[in-house]
DNA sequence: CGCATTTGACCAGCGC
DNA sequence: GCGCTGGTCAAATGCG
């Protein structure tokens, strides 16, 4: 491709010069013409005619060789020519070769863009690239697509989302839950988070996980809720999501030396929301807290937002079920006229400024417990992919093992788990100008893809039905239920709405974790780097790495959940250990 | 005294 | 059927 386009640009230039050359064989020509024209009968004149004769010849000869030299350049043109359509050729030969299933998809793709109603399609050679990514936004792009989601944001908060904009930005046109439907019955929601932290999966249960999937699963277990997860680094015990708590239990659950505390919603007698609230074996400073139910009472902003994410995961998830029978394709029941525009979102509170953030890691999760929506906001993209060899892409992308659909970009911990199911996508770092969906030069898309497809070869090859399934198929389907559905963006909208705002809320935890939390937001957020103008992920993370590592040094080990102080009122461990 | 938290007991689901 | 585990209950305890 690149030699293409280097050979379509200089064949111009070629062409232009040799214009240029038979424009001055033309007027030495007409030169030439009327200087035989112009005779002199006079003897004194034969001097001159003698000069002239010699000059004639002596133009005459230069004109044969700047016409010489015009049909060698003719010739060099022509084979420039030929030898480009001839690269032409083989570059469309071969390309298909190399990515089919990629070929093979663009007009799904395209179909799926005018589908899902983006505001503006990609031009033509932009649609030819597909990218199998999330990701943010180039630094070039983040301008538009910031006044867009400016021009957006009035819309959205006349809805749920009170200044708030999420959505997927990604150019899929894949469509299947397929792979989630490959989720294990058997697995309840914290084995698949233990499965995550320590990258393991047992034989048989991957034999359990080929036999059914969330359709069984939702039709043996109708009364599971759906769950929002949220995993963050926090340092203190709970984060403030503007909910009123109490907690009625606490468990050491099973490979996890922290112990799960329990909590019900108290601004409601009757109210059957319930949090868990645990950190991570693996990293202590993680806090993954998890929400289940629907508030049947009022809330305020950001406690909304996590009844708008459970109960849009509960839609969503009943949707990836029923989508995943309808095989590929035609697996996006969900509206299309959601906007498909970046993992990102922008928050009126003062912590993001209005600008957006992503998220570098969000999985759905299915269970036979509790079909779950994870999101990981642990760790942030760290090493733009672009800039990324692909085996580097591919081993961040295959880190994690939670089940179902992961967006990722950084590797946590674990090694490939040939027996999770998990179709991973990478987060990446560029973003399409105008469409405001993700694009990327033609090389990391191969990347990207081919990694996609090597991981889900791995990883996502228990059931006959995905066995059968070509590997593009299946990431095209599992992508294109996430992209089009618009009750995952919600649900991932909502249940972080409900953690960027520091202000308000009727909370009765402590400011400090709300603080804290957007510290994280803070930290993890690209804007800080845009704020300096350099929008590119990699100062990004120059300026992110030193303060994480310095505050993960600083955080002391963690104790137990119950560390509270009095009336859900967590103290920070920063108090805690000033005491 | 009222309320929240703690903590052991209990129950249900699942695997063997 | 038994044991394990997650989840919940409720009495005891602590705190303002």
């Amino acid at each position: 491709m690149e030699a293409s386009k280097t050979m379509s640009s200089s064949i111009p230039d070629v062409a232009e010069t040799l214009i240029e050359r038979k424009k001055v064989v033309d007027i030495r020509n007409s030169e030439e013409d009327s200087s035989s024209n112009v005779s002199s009968p006079n003897e004194d004149d034969q001097v001159n005619d003698k000069r002239q004769e010699d000059h004639l010849k002596s133009a005459k000869a230069k004109m044969d060789a700047v016409r010489e030299d015009n049909e060698r350049l003719k010739l060099t043109l022509s084979q420039i020519l030929k030898d480009y359509h001839s690269l032409k050729m083989h570059f469309h030969s071969t390309a298909p070769q190399d990515e089919p299933t990629l070929q093979k998809n663009r007009p799904t793709q395209t179909e799926f863009f005018q589908q899902a109603s983006l505001p503006d399609l990609p031009t033509e050679e932009e649609s030819d690239l597909v990218s199998l990514s999330l990701g943010r936004l180039s630094s070039v792009v983040e301008k538009r697509e910031e006044k867009r989601n400016n021009s957006e944001k009035n819309h959205e908060d006349h809805g749920k989302l009170d200044g708030l904009e999420l959505g997927l930005d990604c150019k899929f046109h894949l469509g299947s839950t397929e792979v989630m439907k490959n989720q294990s019955p058997k697995r309840s929601f914290d084995e698949s988070k233990e499965d995550e932290q320590n990258g393991t999966c047992t034989p048989s249960k991957s034999l359990k996980t080929a036999k059914s999937g969330d359709d069984e699963i939702l039709q043996q277990n109708p009364l599971k809720k759906p769950r929002v997860s949220i995993r963050a680094r926090c340092d203190t015990q709970s984060m403030n999501d503007g909910c009123q708590w109490r907690k009625y239990g606490q468990k050491i659950a099973k490979g996890n030396p922290c112990p799960r505390a329990y909590y019900r919603c108290t601004v409601s007698s009757s109210c059957p929301v319930r949090k868990q609230v645990q950190r991570c074996a693996q990293d202590m400073s993680v806090l993954i807290t998890t929400y289940e139910g629907t508030h049947n009472h009022p809330l305020s902003g950001k406690a909304k937002a996590v009844a708008s994410a459970t109960s849009s995961a509960a839609t969503m998830l009943k949707s990836g079920s029923s989508t995943s029978q309808q095989g590929i394709g035609v697996s996006a029941t969900s509206s299309t006229s959601t906007n498909l525009t970046g993992f990102n979102f922008n928050s009126t509170n003062n912590l993001t400024t209005s600008r957006p953030f992503y998220f570098p890691r969000a999985s759905i999760s299915t269970s036979q417990s509790h079909p779950t929506v994870v999101l990981d906001l642990t760790t942030p993209n760290i090493i733009p992919p672009h800039n990324k060899p692909s085996s580097t892409l591919f081993s961040a992308m295959s880190s994690s093992s939670s089940t179902c659909l992961n967006f990722s970009s950084t590797p946590s911990s674990s090694s490939l788990d040939s027996k999770a199911n998990t179709l991973y996508v990478p987060w990446n770092t560029e973003f399409h100008s105008r469409s405001g969906t993700l694009f990327n030069n033609r090389n990391h898309v191969e990347a990207s893809y081919n990694n996609s497809q090597a991981y889900i070869h791995n990883n996502v090859q228990t059931s006959p039905e995905v066995q059968n399934m070509h590997m593009t198929d299946k990431i095209a389907a599992a992508t294109k239920a996430v992209a089009r559905d618009p009750t995952f963006q919600s649900a991932l909208a909502a249940a972080i709405t409900s953690f960027i705002g520091n202000s308000g809320g009727n909370t009765q935890e402590n400011h400090g974790s709300a603080e804290n939390f957007g510290q994280i937001f803070h930290l993890y957020s690209p804007q800080q780097s845009t704020r300096d103008g350099i929008g590119c992920a990699t100062s990004y993370v120059n300026k992110l790495s030193q303060p994480l590592i310095s505050q993960q040094k600083n955080l002391k080990s963690f104790p137990p959940l119950s560390f509270s102080r009095s009336k859900s009122t967590p103290m920070s461990l920063d108090e805690e250990s000033e005491k």
